[in-house]
DNA sequence: AAGCCCATGTAATGAGTTACATGATTCG
DNA sequence: CGAATCATGTAACTCATTACATGGGCTT
């Protein structure tokens, strides 16, 4: 009866069940973590905290401090983590999107100068590079901190893509300087 | 100075480049191909060429069919294609997303019961068979056909991603099962 | 003095999905 | 006779991003 919530919602209640938060603290959070496969902005965080606390799910504390600004701590209420409860034992909803502009562009490559076409593959190899070296060291992180095991397996699972991808690359940019050694005569089957 | 357009603007543009269509094919189209990496909703497709219409960048055709409904075939405009090329020659926008409900799930696995986390990873690996074989038949497809190499190339890319995760499961497997023979007396380092 | 970190939020905007509406034809 | 295909669109909705607003304390 509680009409379905983005998943999103969802995430943020998951992440203040495992531990008690600020909405500051969960972006950063949020960031570091889930952003990796579920991108939560902080305008987002306080917004799906806002309709957990509608629902009962979650409860703020305020804290006082001295020097930085007063905070309101979050965390999950019983019916919050049942709802949590619940929300894991049903499968996953259809939510998997990917969408690429380098894909795009790529799709109409034909169209493009050699150069262009060039540097956008280029382009997509360094941020790829970027991001496997980024989850390489989250991945090793982890390694030994038991509790962070999730966390650490999805962090290979971007970095497996990643690394499949730019293996990719490198397919893509041996056939495509191919054509010049195509050239050269060769005898037809 | 036209404000810069979302990318589904020139996806539509650059399909009608290729070759003029109605709507509805162009949605069965983007369906079929430019689908895997940038999904395109056929009532998108619609307000897309609406949007192109206005820019000036396509023009429609009214085609009165006897069987069938009329259509209007649309074809890029010669500053359409303009565009297009500017567009392409622009470096890649940030556009590049991933997201992740079964990972989202994953990571708080911890909190799940063995058997939903099971029937998660299952399901994961079957959508993800799926799109493997989809695509190998794309590319297989396509391996003649050498205009259509940069499609092939694309599908090849989801195809790696595809194989990659599929390995990821195993290597999640491995370990997730692996905590039972763990229990068996090892000798420390 | 400039700029970042902490901290919370509102407002505006827009991209994309889903449901609704219509209607002829063809295939099993 | 029901379902699918062809064909075009409108309307409602909502998730998510970005910009804006505020303000003290700390660092360079």
């Amino acid at each position: 009866m509680p009409a379905d919530l983005p998943e999103t919602s969802y995430a943020v209640l998951g992440l203040i069940d495992k531990r008690p938060a600020s909405g500051y603290d969960l972006a950063a959070l949020a960031d570091q973590s889930l952003g990796y496969f579920w991108p939560i902005s902080r305008t987002l965080v306080y917004r799906e905290l806002g309709r957990l606390e509608g629902l009962g799910w979650a409860v703020a504390t305020e804290i006082a401090q001295e020097r930085l600004p007063d905070k309101r701590v979050w965390s999950a209420t019983e019916p919050g983590r049942q709802a949590l409860a619940d929300w894991l034992s049903r499968p996953a909803e259809g939510g998997t999107s990917f969408r690429s502009g380098v894909l795009l562009k790529f799709m109409f490559g034909a169209r493009m100068t050699p150069a262009a076409l060039t540097s956008l593959l280029t382009d997509y190899r360094e941020s790829l590079q970027t991001t496997a070296t980024d989850l390489s060291s989250v991945v090793q992180g982890l390694e030994s901190s038991p509790e962070a095991r999730m966390g650490r397996l999805a962090a290979l699972h971007g970095l497996r893509s990643a690394e499949a991808r730019l293996a990719w690359l490198d397919e893509v940019e041996a056939e495509l300087t191919l054509p010049s050694a195509a050239a050269t005569p060769q005898p037809r089957t």
